[in-house]
DNA sequence: TAACAGAGTGCAAGCGTTTACACGATCAGT
DNA sequence: ACTGATCGTGTAAACGCTTGCACTCTGTTA
């Protein structure tokens, strides 16, 4: 089952096995059909670490996420498995479970094995990540650092978009309930401030929160010893878990608090009430990001291009409303 | 950066610098440290492809899911990653997105670069199956095959209490909604089978059903045309999907039907109304299936055990509830 | 003191490919 | 008929590491 039994049975040289599955087109026609013959019936297919001792390619890519069981990450995770299985190549996955050691570990052990690297959300300092990007193609997803290509959202318009909604529901003192740190937060947080500046609306901030619905929950009750009348949180399983505590308390969305979040995981569509949320297209951003990753392995473009945009948007649903008309004149409501 | 540079710093032969790095313990104590530093002033780290070749290990685990996005699949990667890399493993992953062929393609490609390899309700015929396994340590979860270490949940138990809660809720007509073909589907199947006959309720399915909420929004309606009191679905997700579109056609669970899921997903605890489900613990199951291939790998048990079990049980939460007494002599309901 | 065990190290033969280079054959242009 | 491309193939040297074997020392044991 070595190339050297297939060259024997087919009656040619090891060298000429090679190019039938590497450059088959450099091999006569019908010296190629005896030779995948021989292969087939031999069940051979070539040895890929000897290919890649003796090549310098591993036919494999490699991703490191925050946290492979969130749903942006998985979402993420499946639209590039799902691409790079389509190009041939195999692909490690590698969580980081959001600490920067094990994820500088973790990229760099993958870093000999594979063609390219995909880091999504990389918290690592930014000389570990341009040395990484030394040693292989790297594409960052949610980053920006000089020199290093990646794929970026517009989460700041779309954070803005969101805080203007809510200020035209009435709101003026809203919280933003942080995530881990790192560029997603610094980039929804800074929207988040410029609108709040910009609208003269009270724009307080709470956490760093876990990326999870515990941690909504926890931050529901930070939010109501506040006086904010609606909260902006990091992501859906944050602002879900605020919902749901909110509830127990007796505290009703979006009549009392109007709650918005970020991904627009699948969550948000099915919890009552349905969640605002910034959708965040995971699959085409994992996509896009996969595409620059194959362009830069194979050399197509040495040239480091701007990064690329996906496009976030404000999904409104039914857990942002008006204000409640504390002391307005402009009261509305219809007896009941 | 090869170990011959790192050999002629540390004034040692080859063989000593990658003794140092296999099996430290068989050099001696200051040789030892004479060539760690000379490994770490060349940043020298071997190279994998190199001792895969020559050592036959790659120090690489594999495991293929049906879909990576999946919550349920995602949570045993978690677990699974974790403890690879605990181990010092690196992670490939692949999603055959619930088609067969994929699922083989993948699972073949991967066992010529892995040392064991782990799949999750794997739906390749069974000679496919043992075909890999005669090719490396294979373990699965979700799938009984003679000779296969596997890992298993008490499904066909938990799913007769599904039914059995359903019964003494007063249900009599219940629809089970299958998901993809495969061992995680029948098991359910005979278990409500099973349930149904013992217990004298009239059973029926519909399906299969592809394991998304979407697919649970289709199958409500097809749900109304029975009529069924009860419907038990494949998973949390299609579970939703139905209490989705049973609310916006003005169905209310549990009042009208009753509705209990699998998986004990997030989604279960945070929809309206809660959802009564079959809790599968994803990362026990993924933990206990990456420490029996661990095993395997490193030769360990050469027996192959009997499957290991991880148990699931009934979560009963709101959206199960007593039948609504249609022309029942005992009715209870308090007047409003 | 001889014989021997064990620890530590080096030598060198692989592991299964890829690929630069060389070679012969074929073919077009002159 | 001669030159030079072009094509198809083979030869053999890497690629960077592991490991069986042999060797040299130190101790130990008798």
């Amino acid at each position: 089952m070595s190339i050297r039994e297939v060259a024997a049975r087919a009656g040619v040289s090891t060298a000429t096995v090679s190019r039938v599955f590497s450059r088959p087109e450099a091999v006569a026609a019908d010296t190629r059909h005896r030779v995948m013959t021989a292969a087939e019936e031999l069940q051979y297919s070539p040895h890929p670490a000897a290919s890649s001792l003796a090549g310098g390619r591993t036919g494999n890519l490699g991703i490191v996420v925050p946290d492979i069981a969130n749903s942006f990450s998985a979402v993420v995770i499946k639209a590039v498995d799902r691409q790079a299985r389509r190009e041939g190549y195999a692909l490690f996955v590698a969580g980081s479970e959001e600490v920067v050691h094990d994820e500088e570990a973790s990229a760099r052990a993958l870093v000999q094995q594979v063609d390219g690297l995909l880091l999504v959300s990389p918290r690592m300092p930014d000389d570990a990540l341009l040395a990484l990007a030394g040693a292989t193609p790297v594409v960052v997803l949610n980053r920006l650092l000089d020199g290093i290509p990646a794929v970026l959202t517009n989460l700041y318009e779309a954070t803005r978009h969101a805080v203007e909604h809510l200020h035209a529901l009435g709101h003026r003192t809203v919280v933003y309930l942080a995530g881990p740190d790192g560029y997603p937060n610094d980039v929804r947080l800074r929207g988040f401030r410029d609108a709040c500046g910009r609208l003269g609306m009270e724009g307080s901030e709470i956490g760093p929160f876990a990326a999870r619905f515990q941690a909504g929950v926890r931050a529901a009750d930070l939010v109501l010893a506040t006086s904010a009348t609606a909260v902006v949180a990091y992501n859906d399983d944050i602002g879900v878990g605020v919902i749901n505590r909110l509830a127990d308390r007796g505290v009703h969305v979006p009549a009392d608090i109007s709650v918005v979040g970020f991904d627009d995981t699948q969550l948000a569509e099915v919890v009552t009430p349905r969640l605002t949320t910034v959708r965040i297209p995971a699959a085409d951003a994992g996509t896009a990001a996969i595409e620059m990753l194959l362009d830069l392995v194979r050399g197509r473009d040495v040239t480091v291009r701007s990064p690329r945009q996906v496009s976030a948007e404000l999904v409104v649903r039914s857990s942002t409303g008006p204000v409640r008309a504390v002391a307005s004149a402009a009261g509305q409501d219809p007896a009941p």
